[in-house]
DNA sequence: TTCTGTACTGTTAATATATACAGTCATTCC
DNA sequence: GGAATGACTGTATATATTAACAGTACAGAA
């Protein structure tokens, strides 16, 4: 999506706000009013500007016709791609790992999750992670220590708490059964795929 | 909110899919088109029933003005409310126990979720449900064996596994530490409030 | 039986709404 | 120096849309 001036930002965020008020997105007139001008064309220009940057469609001929795009200009989809196995070499979000959508507020996570992944294995267990748990992630390339991260190391993806001294980088279950990963990092590319923000666990069992 | 006939069910059901996929409600012509009608009055009526009957509510004078309503003829609030500390004797859904609401989708679980619950405590640590933990709860009376229950005992609310062999009944904690709830129904009143059917867990730290 | 509600057809009018056209003024890009 | 873009005013019009009025038919309740 093209960069957005601060007047379409602020249209875009009343059309956001006007929809979660009201249900349904807004006409040019509900545009103008709220924004204090006087002529309907001054939002009509906008929301055409906003359409070329792609942060929305239009639907001609129809009465508040507003669609919201994600940042990609496709149709907003609702909630958070669920990532399942990650193949070797592949990014995590490539398009064949997607299971699913599950609908969930990325803002409901701080920082902003940005996808889940489906937690594989018990290595993370006393941290109250399990096994098919989706982990929220939040796109990062920077970890604190502490922190619990998911990693790329040889190709493979893991989940792990964050602990860096230097060079070293130490990647710690949360279960004694499994032993923590030591990564040079002058001698080894880790690559850091973002953060844990959160955990959605989802069946009757549990 | 009233019964519905069959059809205003359908013609409900029509608008949410109209909504889901175009992101704006029908308009009048809109429903006629998708039931078959040959009058746009047919779709008005039946608007009219909805409204009467608490499903929807219809702004006068705008387009595509419909609101979905939920269950209580209320604005339909997206998300699950967050119940946090429950007081002795009162009902877990009591509004002043209402900390928030959370943007899931109650439909999300199987079966459906009607709310979350502030764990507290570590008493099912092993079982991966921490302190400040989410539960996801469906409301219910009945429990089988091995699922975990939202119970009441004696005013106080408990996360456990239920355990019942004829009149008595063990909550299970999943954890060294705790010692197990042991139930005679005969002389002991427990209320089941529902059934976890999730977790859901808001951290940068986890 | 009359009344109320459901479920429609058919027509019409007022108005809400999208959208084109003609401008102004400023900024930035080349 | 022009050309494109942004940010508007102002006017006008076709049409999309709501919403009223006038019917028909049927079913269940008072």
């Amino acid at each position: 999506m093209h960069q957005l001036t601060a007047r379409q930002e602020e249209i875009l965020r009343f059309i956001r706000q006007f929809i979660a008020e009201s249900g349904f997105p807004p006409t040019r007139a509900d545009i103008t009013r709220a924004l204090g001008y006087r002529s309907p064309n001054a939002a009509e220009s906008h929301l055409r500007a906003l359409e070329r940057k792609g942060a929305i469609s239009l639907r001609a001929g129809s009465s508040r016709g507003i669609r919201l795009l994600d940042d990609h200009g496709e149709e907003e989809e609702p909630g958070l791609p669920v990532i399942g196995q990650v193949a070797a070499g592949s990014p995590v979000l490539a398009q064949e790992h997607v299971r699913e959508r599950c609908r969930v507020d990325p803002a409901m996570f701080h920082p902003r999750a940005d996808y889940l992944l489906a937690v594989q294995g018990m290595s993370m267990r006393d941290a109250g992670i399990l096994e098919d748990d989706l982990l929220a992630v939040h796109r990062t390339t920077e970890a604190r220590n502490g922190q619990i991260v998911v990693a790329r190391l040889h190709d493979e993806v893991t989940v792990k708490r964050f602990q860096r001294d230097g060079h070293y980088v130490r990647l710690l279950p949360e279960n004694p059964e499994y032993t923590p990963i030591d990564v040079d990092l002058r001698t080894e590319p880790l690559i850091i795929e973002g953060l844990g923000v959160g955990l959605i666990r989802n069946g009757e069992a549990l």
